[in-house]
DNA sequence: TATGAATGAGGGTTCATTCAT
DNA sequence: TATGAATGAACCCTCATTCAT
């Protein structure tokens, strides 16, 4: 099951210190802030070698084009991902404390702020074309089927009701994914508190156990 | 509680026979498809009056400006929702009920995949700017709450388990509004299977009933 | 035989009247005669711009790209020789006569230094790519084989010795179309003495001794 | 009269041997390939510096500029045409055997292929600006006036007609320099028949009827 | 209503060249 | 010698928008 995962460990695995970042890490993750901010059309190369402090040409030096530098912010944001998520959990045997754990280290790493690759990873799911696209794509279907493998496995295992997979996994990424729109750092819930509630709400449901529910609910009895 | 709804009827309520639209709605509905294809700002006023079969100028007759037509999209797109959703259900007395259909028929309206309008909506949630942005924000602000005071409601009626009512309209919308980013018309699970099998799992819940799970699903044990 | 020519007779047949010409035209022949005085990669689309008193922008109003502009010139230039030059010529029906006014012809069109258009088919032979570059090519093709059919005419008819049609028609092209790297207006020699003695000393050799040629070989009896 | 020629013997006189060329002449040569490929302008120091395995600050030290570059390769490729061509056959005191010789080599030259700067010369013959073209120009003038002086005194000596000597001149130049344009290594017509048919072709009609030419006429008997 | 023409501003990108190391 | 980094200038081109007709 592990197996499954990091198919591609990459070269330096996200250590984002200020100091010791790279020149090519720096204007990454600069560029990232802004397009994370004003979306990948609206920033201009201008805009990211000011923030750079470079020239426009300067910054041709570090960064084959624009739509090259969305590829790299977004394997950039991939490789945290992969490093502090799913390879954190992937060693968890059992598939419901993994998806839970999962759903948990996701949360936080969509509120806690830091790394807005991640953010762009999920806003500019359109905007690459081409090799790049796949390149990514695959990478995001990585993930998927992780999810998708864990929550079969927790079906089989009889941890959880017999639902669809895929609607399962669809269903997590969404409520996780959908978080950076609406999310506020100082807003009336904390990341911390989300990232409990969450998974929470999500793995134990809703409905309140035992007592007979309406008629809509009836596949919920299946399992009962 | 209904009187929440519909704080803003509009005008001609969705219609969109292609006979009787007006031009207005004509062109709105063109540009919507284009919009929601290949982005707000990769969408040029040339191509939207091509493909209305208007000269640029002539389009701006109809169209007070790009953000402006935008912000006409996006109003209509929820004269849509709200028409086709919140009006549908917003008379349902049992507060469960309500949010299943109402996240059933959200769901098929997504997946329907005509009103691009929609998509638009859900996509550029940040391209509009000052009064525009505010206008759109109220109206999904007025979503947000409906959800919001039904959780609120279901859990006084002792019908589902107290959880924040928060976090779940914002679990509840992101798999909903999700959607729009990983669906294929054509592809494994259809549109109709999908509005069933969602709300029974958002609200059915994933973890076996009766049955111990393990420490970490302690808070389903609250509720029980 | 006059079959092969013309095989495009194009729009407005090269009346270049500065009052009657049209917009396109003008632009045209503006950048035609920047791009033969200063190279197609050295003049820049602002260049040009600015010798039609617009805008950039407004010269994009006309002119689908630099590339597409030069294809037009050369289009152009291609219609003000087919007109001048081929189509003058075609008819007349003793080869070796069709020949040396063809190169009269050819040679008063590039010192008369008007139509810089021709100039530039002549420079830029490898300047324009792909579909473009084939379709010029295409026209020049149809004056070599012009040539070359006349040649083997002449030929056959015992007009001139027996000579490789192609080596024979390279030449001729040669002679012609090199006269634009030296040629000065103000020079020397007057277009006009080089479009009558230049074809003299071409065909004078390749007629056959000592036999009467016609009328329009007489300065090769000069020599007799 | 061979004091006119060789003004400039110059460095290395065109050694090309692979092994013992030097470093600046292995980067005339890369350079001068490519510049012959795709053009001056069109032909980057980026990619130059690549061609030679340099870094583009590397090539710098080698190359004084751009337009310096190109005047270095315009001069090798003078000395090339001066020890290939013109040394080789001014001690030829008939001046018909002279001249025909020099445009067999000429051809030989242009048509083999190596030796790009030949081309370059031939193409690029305005891309040079003030001193540099100047020097090229005057080594250029120097053929023409070894042309002219030698068709010259070909008239004087009875051997052709009384021809204007520069229109016979140009004539030649134009034949000869045009065969860039248009020829194909592998094509129709291989350099080495060239090299016999144009010469007799161009000059099989220049000399006088009737009279004994020398040996190197034969062709033209053959039409008489 | 409609349009051809025009534009100011700015887009991404490339270039020959320099210089501290 | 060599180089990585940097730059000013210029490149072609596109955009949303306006306006006389």
């Amino acid at each position: 099951m592990t197996s499954i995962l990091m198919s591609k460990p990459r070269k330096q695995p996200a250590i984002k210190a200020q100091g010791t970042a790279s020149r090519q890490q720096r204007i990454l993750e600069t560029a990232a802030q802004l397009i994370c901010r004003n979306g990948y059309e609206k920033t201009s190369m201008q805009q990211i070698a000011d923030a750079c402090e470079l020239t426009k040409a300067g910054l041709y030096h570090h960064v084959r084009s624009k739509e090259h530098l969305l590829l790299e912010i977004m394997n950039y944001g991939m490789d945290i991902f992969d490093e502090q998520v799913l390879s954190q959990v992937a060693s968890i045997a059992d598939p419901v404390r993994r998806l839970k754990e999962c759903m948990k280290r996701n949360i936080l790493l969509v509120t806690r702020g830091r790394d807005k690759e991640i953010t762009i990873i999920l806003h500019e799911h359109a905007t690459l074309t081409g090799a790049s696209r796949s390149q990514i794509n695959a990478r995001k279907k990585h993930y998927v089927r992780f999810l998708e493998s864990s929550f079969r496995e927790a079906i089989r295992d009889g941890r959880i009701r017999r639902v669809d997979p895929k609607v399962a996994t669809f269903s997590f990424l969404g409520a996780v994914n959908w978080i950076y729109k609406w999310f506020q750092p100082d807003g009336e819930i904390p990341g911390e508190r989300l990232a409990v509630e969450m998974p929470d709400l999500f793995f134990g449901g809703l409905e309140v156990r035992g007592q007979a529910a309406g008629p809509e609910s009836a596949p919920a009895r299946r399992s009962a």
